[in-house]
DNA sequence: GGGCTATATTCGCATTCTGTAATATGGCTA
DNA sequence: TAGCCATATTACAGAATGCGAATATAGCCC
């Protein structure tokens, strides 16, 4: 594969990261919601302070979500639309993988 | 956060991180052209076949790809049409990163 | 300035992920 | 059956990730 493909590919797999953990897949649903800052968001995924402040430096590197300070605190909000598309596309996979399933299962009955 | 849906965006994060990887992203983005055996996506990635081999267990067991035997080979094809969808998604955020950084730059100068 | 609050960063440790080499499986053909 | 081919699996080393505790930074109010 030649060196230019491999970084732009590189570069896509970033931002997939960024989406792969379960923790910022639900912080990025509540954002979709309304905007928050970090200690809502900490209360909301029931971790460690700096845990949530680290997932969201991701989310925010992979630019993901934008931040804007209000006094003491960070207000994060989303930054992108398309990812209605991108959750959407996680349902229909897994709807997919259940009704796989259930016909392999109804196969061996 | 409630134990049901931690266990949601579990599965949903399984998924994402099949799809969090440049070499899976490569070849999901060929198999959208055309199905193709392991021999050749790893002459396509260059790497050692018991690797390529590998990821595409892990976007199989994720339901992102089928596998269909034809003698010793094993052709493996797209089974979701909505990653269309995600690849769109991923480019559009890279282009905004894009736009922004050159903003940034601008400002600079 | 001193103390309080909200965030970010650093550190250490456990877990998971990646890639290759070596080995196993399984189909095909002579 | 023996040998070859394509693929899958195992074993293992090195890298990356995830977490909380501790610490640093920075704004706000007295």
């Amino acid at each position: 594969m030649p060196v230019r493909s491999r970084q732009l590919y590189e570069a896509r797999a970033k931002i997939a990261k960024a989406l792969a953990h379960p923790v910022r897949l639900l912080l990025l649903d509540a954002l979709r919601d309304k905007d928050m800052c970090v200690m809502e968001m900490t209360k909301l995924a029931g971790l460690d302070q700096s845990t949530v402040s680290k997932h969201l430096a991701i989310l925010k590197e992979a630019g993901l979500v934008g931040v804007q300070k209000a006094g003491p605190m960070s207000v994060y909000s989303i930054r992108c639309q398309c990812l209605d598309g991108f959750f959407a596309c996680l349902e229909s996979v897994l709807r997919q993988n259940l009704k796989e399933q259930q016909a392999l299962v109804e196969l061996e009955s």
